[in-house]
DNA sequence: TTAAACTTTCAATATTTTTTGAAAGTTTAA
DNA sequence: TTAAACTTTCAAAAAATATTGAAAGTTTAA
């Protein structure tokens, strides 16, 4: 495989990839293209390596910076903008947990919380509601502080948490 | 909140945040039903309860069965099918890591592999495709490990990991 | 100021995904 | 067997989502 085939195959992986997880391929097409650019790269540079509008470029680009994941950079003596992707993979990590905790998993906590606290009446069902609204509040508030910790610790966090599991 | 208006933000928190994860919003409400009902459903109850149509029901049922999350049940005496959902809630997630590993991280492991082991021809492009590409499968296959170690561990495994973490 | 160089917005369009419902298929009881 | 009771399939329709591109907006240099 040379780069060029090795480049297309990582760059649609990632979209595929995305598709799956609810992330809309252009975006993730772009984040992969900038996570593999040594140099920054510019709106036309994107549009003309993805062969997507220029609208379509720039809504990514703003939720890709929205997600924490993607920053503006400027040459000296261009007006032009240019985009480069944090490379860090672990730090990437850990924000897409941190935003996606925050978005997602605290909403649905409050809401499970809210449900499983509503008033008994005794029958079967109520029972169950409750049972298994507070079983989901449970674990997802303790997947939450999991995640939070893990944002909060040293890039080599994935690595460390796996060591203490294994033990 | 009363019991109805419970079980309806629940059924349709869970179809809102299955959607946010590329899982249709049937199919997540399907399941949220069968979380909750202290009783096996028919493909009718389900249908009437959610207001959907037969081959949707029928459709995301077989899904939810390939995900090894909802079970076919059978009441003596009786022709119609019923099904129920896998009540303990650690159970279920260790179902679901389970198949998302096998079917997404497992796969793109391996082509963050092929790429990874591109030969380097000494230019900055092709060393940052392979530092990234190699970085991303070293986060992957931990994650996978951790993953399938954590799923063949018993149900109180989130509450220990996070004892383990916090340590 | 003005105009060139650039980015953003958004209504229209295209694409993808989901849903429907009726026909085909299957199973069971008589 | 047959027919009733049920489930599955799948082409067509609907709905949801993503994409385009041109107009509007912004910034900067002169």
């Amino acid at each position: 495989m040379n780069y060029d085939d090795a480049k297309n195959k990582f760059i649609s992986t990632w979209g595929a990839l995305g598709t799956l997880w609810g992330i809309n391929k252009a975006m993730a097409q772009i984040h992969a293209l900038l996570l593999i650019s040594p140099e920054p790269l510019s709106m036309e540079d994107i549009m003309e390596e993805l062969q997507i509008s220029r609208g379509n470029t720039s809504m990514n680009l703003r939720q890709l910076m929205d997600w924490g994941i993607v920053f503006k950079e400027n040459k000296m003596g261009e007006r032009k903008e240019y985009f480069t992707s944090e490379k860090d993979v672990q730090e990437l990590a850990r924000q897409i947990a941190k935003e996606r905790s925050r978005r997602e998993l605290q909403p649905t906590i409050k809401i499970l919380n809210d449900v499983s606290n509503i008033e008994d009446d005794g029958s079967a069902k109520t029972a169950e509601l409750i049972k298994q609204t507070k079983a989901l509040h449970e674990m997802a508030d303790n997947l939450d502080t999991m995640l939070n910790r893990v944002v909060g610790q040293d890039h080599n966090w994935i690595t460390k948490a796996l060591v203490k599991l294994i033990k």
